[in-house]
DNA sequence: AATGAATGAGGTTTCATTCAT
DNA sequence: AATGAATGAAACCTCATTCAT
């Protein structure tokens, strides 16, 4: 039937006009301070309208932060070689975070805001069912995977824990990606927190980099 | 008199009793979830008698943050002598954050739940008045000290920027302990806690310090 | 959509239902001791129902007093004519106000209570905005622009500084509402009022009535 | 015994103090937004303390309120005399107002704001037992008597109902006086304010004066 | 006599969620 | 599918009054 088609179409339009006006609302104002009523009117919806689509409030944020999650990753996916050595991958990934910050700031944001309200996931990990796993979590045994393959090419440092340091890493990620999201919209300066993300990445590659290892991939390219 | 002097001192003991009380509770659930009512509740107190410790809310949890950023920042500038190397400086507030954790993992704790509150600081510092420095900032500042102090030296990477690279660490720092913070507080595993902070800690080390410098101050040591 | 205006009849209902409910509240016990609370219980609703009809309640009390004042400056302006003389004039505006409270005290009484609520008006007239000209001050222009009349077409004693006598005929006749506004409900005995209105508004008409007037108009019918 | 008289003057200095705090403060603020607290604050006392001389907080202001009425009839019944004529009489009790009012607003403000608390009085008049005659019943009784010896002695209009008009006659003063309590005090001209009450008492002599009386005596001098 | 800690009832406002229409 | 009215719990805060000391 056309008609069914043309239904499930509006209804999917809709759903969409909901998460990108949350979006809209959260980056601007703080995921703390966007009613449900906020979200209705903006989309020119009653409140009760939002139900029909999310089963509550956290449900319907957990989709936005889940989208934020999966774009990211799949970019970085996308980017990731396994031809790469252990230090190319983890560079390939922070440039990522780089490039997806300049591209699309919001993306980045959200991945942040999630952190902020969800408990401490590295910790977590283990209490999670193998079923379901999250984005975090998904994006963290991806760092485990790199640092392990680091370890073994020899491009980084021998000693280092690969799940211990994954967790290091996650959370010193999370911890900018926070930070920027609680700035207020008006303050976030794009150019300066490119520049505070690259130091951060560098300093922490240069901390887990073999000594062997060549020297030009410890520098971030900023374009 | 003697009643006089009880009196005050059973005051200092209800005030020390709510700040008691409302840091457990905090600690316990998040800041976010408790609640005068609760903080009373807990007291066995009426929630009007709050009022008579403390103007409200706000000031209540100020002085709780206050309280611990305090303590950490005392127990920091003991420990730093100005004759230490840069290198050795960083190396020491880091142990003091390790140390202040295992002895007292509240006091990190709140720490890093103020920063979860407040907007982001670092980016924010130009807009504080001067005259009232908050800990967060003062703790920025020692950082930049410490940092050119050891560029000086010759004991940290001559490239770094002070005033980027602080930013970055008390973020790197922060992230950490909010991440703690936000652990439900029945999951808070000391040890791993520690170890998490060992690891973190050793890497930045490693990104900053120069390359002639003492190899073996690169290792914290945990007792 | 037949709907559609149902809906909004019913939700002019509700408005007019708690603004009538306030109204009798504030009519029967005095606006202070008149609660949001009060107001939801005696009209079924639950106290947030409310607010989704008024702001706040300043903004709820705003438009009953707002109300009762357009009704009555409307009733007046409807009953002057630019022919009648100043002294015939102020005579219409207490027959006005004999006649409006004979109609609907509540109107009257508002009147009066809008008065004991906000700071003494006609002192504070030079300080508020031409723009939003509120009702007591257009009430007292409208008495300032009669006394004029009077003045000039010898109707009235031509010693009077029409603006001070405005304020003074202001304030005695917004003090007997007020006295009025205060009496407990149940012994508002309109008879009794309206004579006291009748007394006091014939004692301050022979007080400005110029020697030469025609006698008859200093007395008021009461029907 | 010496040190009980002492104890006795002791009591009523203290009670006295709380009394002109509670009156500053009132006629600074505002009868509403003074609370138990500020008071007793400003007397350097315990808020328990005051519950030792008042039994609660309207006592303590029916005591203000009564204080300030008696010393105004007091002054008042000294300058009238027997002898006068209902006008001279008349003119006695207004001319006492503005006199008092100059020299003391406090008086004459606080008789307004008591007016503004309670219920309106004349009309109560009936219900109030014959024992314990208010002051402004007295000021009532007072006019009451003056206005039926001026229509006795030809000196005031022969159709007024004395009962009548005296309601009238104390609520436009009390009206008046009530505006001024409600000024906020930093506004309040005394200039300004006496030029008031002089044309209102005017307006009203000329509206009861017989038209036979002596003609001089319908002004009223301000020094 | 005086304190001051404590109470408890009351006040306004916000917001996620439900449900009849 | 959509509305929007309604709820009810929860939040912060104030203040007259009481009472053990």
């Amino acid at each position: 039937m056309g008609i069914i088609e043309r239904k499930k179409r509006e209804r999917i339009k809709r759903r969409s006009l909901i998460l990108d006006t949350a979006r809209a609302l959260i980056l601007e104002r703080g995921v703390d301070s966007v009613t449900m009523q906020d979200i209705a009117t903006t989309c020119e919806l009653s409140k009760g309208a939002l139900y029909l689509y999310f089963d509550n409030k956290e449900a319907l944020l957990a989709e936005l932060f889940h989208e934020a999650g999966s774009i990211f990753i799949e970019y970085v996916n996308k980017r990731l070689s396994p031809n790469d050595s252990g230090l190319e991958a983890i560079r390939t990934l922070w440039m990522s975070y780089i490039e997806v910050f300049g591209k699309s700031s919001d993306i980045i944001v959200l991945f942040g805001v999630k952190n902020a309200i969800a408990p401490a996931f590295p910790y977590l990990v283990e209490k999670t069912s193998k079923k379901e796993i999250s984005d975090p979590i998904r994006l963290l045994r991806m760092i485990e995977e790199i640092l392990a393959r680091g370890i073994a090419d020899g491009t980084l440092e021998a000693s280092l824990d690969p799940e211990r340091v994954a967790k290091t890493i996650f959370m010193i990620t999370g911890g900018i990606i926070e930070n920027i999201a609680r700035l207020p919209s008006e303050m976030r300066n794009n150019q300066l927190i490119l520049e505070e993300m690259q130091t951060t990445f560098e300093i922490v590659l240069r901390g887990i980099a073999s000594p062997q290892c060549d020297r030009s991939l410890l520098v971030l390219p900023i374009e």
